[in-house]
RNA sequence: GGCGGCAUAGCCAAGUGGCUAAGGCGGCGGUCUGCAAAACCGCUAUUCGCCGGUUCGACUCCGGCUGCCGCCUCCA
């Protein structure tokens, strides 16, 4: 049984489908004006994490995660190029989704995008002014905060005017509105900008009625789970419920999870501080984008995590060191004789589940997976491990892998020419010729290859 | 001003009202090796920001303090 934090309850709470067998998850998604920074990947390499999990333990998925595709940024970011809004966060988008398939985080089951859903939203807002929740002022649409009395359950923010005002952080001249607390459901279009014909003139969808409208549309009224990064807490989730729920009459998210963000060096990553941190960029400068996708879910989700340089060579270190066992146990040969490690791989799977069902702990269970490694180590140093023990630690490793997501590695080959050298060098051992075999170890070292020699013969492996 | 979170070894990071405070990286010592490398083994927090309180007992609960961080601006 998973338990999870739910924002909802703020407490963590056994986690039941509403319909067996079936999880339906909306995570809010990037706007796609930019190259996604490594604090977005977090967020989204945990909604993998989660996914995965889910299936794992035998559920469908249904997880949908939206593009916003017309905001201000790219409105702006398009002008700035000079290209249509769509043919700029068509590209954006691009970038996104490969990003993602660099980190091995798995394809959505959906990925709408806000301006192919321009109609569901303009049903949604024309209702909620039936309803009595929005109002028309000058082609754009408000919604209704004193109409809606749960307004704040989330967050626990209920803003007051008087010090909104005060604080004057909402613009009450840009647009007309009642109560500055009031937010926009569709924003009346200004000159050069993109707009979509409505009842009340040219406009465009305000930012949060996108992820109501798409999370009806492909999950129905009431999803299961709704992720996002702890900044959308408020506004953007508490909007969205009040608009939701006004407009279903129904409990919008079952479960609300949100993923706490990243800090770099200690410090809030900003472009000013020169600490901002793009995928490309981190692989342009030779890390592994395995080691990345290690790193981000090297904390536990709801706790900031301190993403560092020096905290990317020590996962590239450990995860050097777990690939190392892996290929040494799969070589582990067919006749061989020993442990077959029932026990061990019990205990470790154990543990394993145990900490992803506690509010996926996913530090705990990479744990329960070096624990096993320290458990077979010394067994498979001495050969002391049967092939059924080998095969239970790969089966092992693959299932964990299933959700980790960092065990499966390239192995490689080494070509005709390489082999030879090697044994040559061997030859030479064996007439203790010791030059000529360092001689050979030196070029071929000088090719990216490392030898090691074993007791079960010599291992090669490509240099870092 | 309002709301919320965090402070655990050199670094990253789990965790618990009382049984040895996970795991990773690094470091030190050792085994193996022709020498290496890798691997393996051992050691590496008598202590969990500081001060009080509750308790038979707190790192774990409560209060205060200090420090750091987030939201209250269409930021993941």
């Amino acid at each position: 049984m998973l338990k999870l934090y739910n924002t909802g309850t703020r407490r963590k709470d056994d986690f039941q489908p509403l319909e067996e067998g079936v999880v339906s998850i909306y995570s809010c998604g990037p706007t796609v004006y930019d190259f996604p920074h490594i604090g977005n990947l977090r967020t989204f390499l945990f909604a993998d994490i989660l996914v995965r999990h889910l299936k794992r333990r035998g559920y469908t998925v249904h997880n949908v995660m939206n593009i916003t595709d017309v905001d201000d940024k790219t409105i702006r970011g398009s002008q700035a190029e000079g290209v249509s809004l769509g043919e700029y966060t068509a590209k954006y988008a691009d970038y996104f989704l490969q990003d993602l398939e660099t980190l091995r985080i798995q394809p959505a089951w959906k990925y709408p995008r806000a301006t192919e859903h321009i109609d569901q939203m303009l049903d949604v807002v024309k209702q909620l002014i039936e309803k009595g929740y929005a109002y028309e002022t000058e082609g754009s649409v408000y919604f209704d905060i004193s109409a809606y009395p749960d307004y704040g359950k989330l967050s626990g923010i209920v803003p007051e005017e008087q010090e909104t005002r005060e604080f004057g952080r909402l613009d009450r001249d840009e647009y007309e509105r009642d109560d500055a607390r009031d937010f926009v459901l569709w924003k009346a279009a200004k000159p050069g900008e993109p707009s979509w014909e409505s009842p009340w003139g040219p406009g465009r969808p305000g930012w949060h009625i996108e992820c109501t409208a798409m999370s009806i549309e492909y999950l129905g009224e009431t999803v299961d789970m709704h992720l996002g990064g702890v900044d959308l807490i408020f506004p953007h989730h508490e909007n969205e419920i009040a608009q939701s729920e006004a407009y279903t009459g129904r409990e919008f998210v079952r479960y609300w999870v949100h993923p706490e963000h990243l800090i770099v060096e200690g410090e809030k990553m900003s472009k000013s501080k020169g600490n901002f941190y793009t995928l490309r960029e981190l692989l342009d400068r030779g890390y592994d984008p395995v080691a990345i996708r290690h790193l981000l879910m090297s904390a536990h989700y709801r706790r900031q995590l301190n993403f560092t340089l020096e905290g990317l060579d020590q996962s590239q270190q450990a995860l050097a060191r777990l690939w190392d066992f892996a290929d040494r146990v799969a070589e582990i040969p067919d006749d061989a004789e020993g442990a077959d490690l029932a026990d061990e791989v019990a205990a470790a799977l154990a543990k394993f589940d145990a900490e992803l069902d506690d509010d996926l702990n996913v530090p705990g269970a990479m744990a329960a997976v070096f624990e096993l490694m320290r458990d077979v180590n010394p067994l498979l140093a001495e050969g002391k491990i049967s092939a059924a023990g080998r095969d239970r630690v790969l089966a092992f490793l693959a299932d964990a892998d299933t959700v980790l997501g960092i065990i499966e590695h390239e192995k490689g080959s080494v070509d005709a020419e390489i082999e030879a050298l090697m044994a040559e060098r061997e030859q030479a051992r064996a007439d203790k010729n010791w030059s000529r075999a360092d001689e050979i170890r030196d070029e071929l070292l000088a090719q990216g290859i490392v030898i090691e020699d074993t007791p079960q013969g010599p291992r090669w492996r490509r240099a870092e």
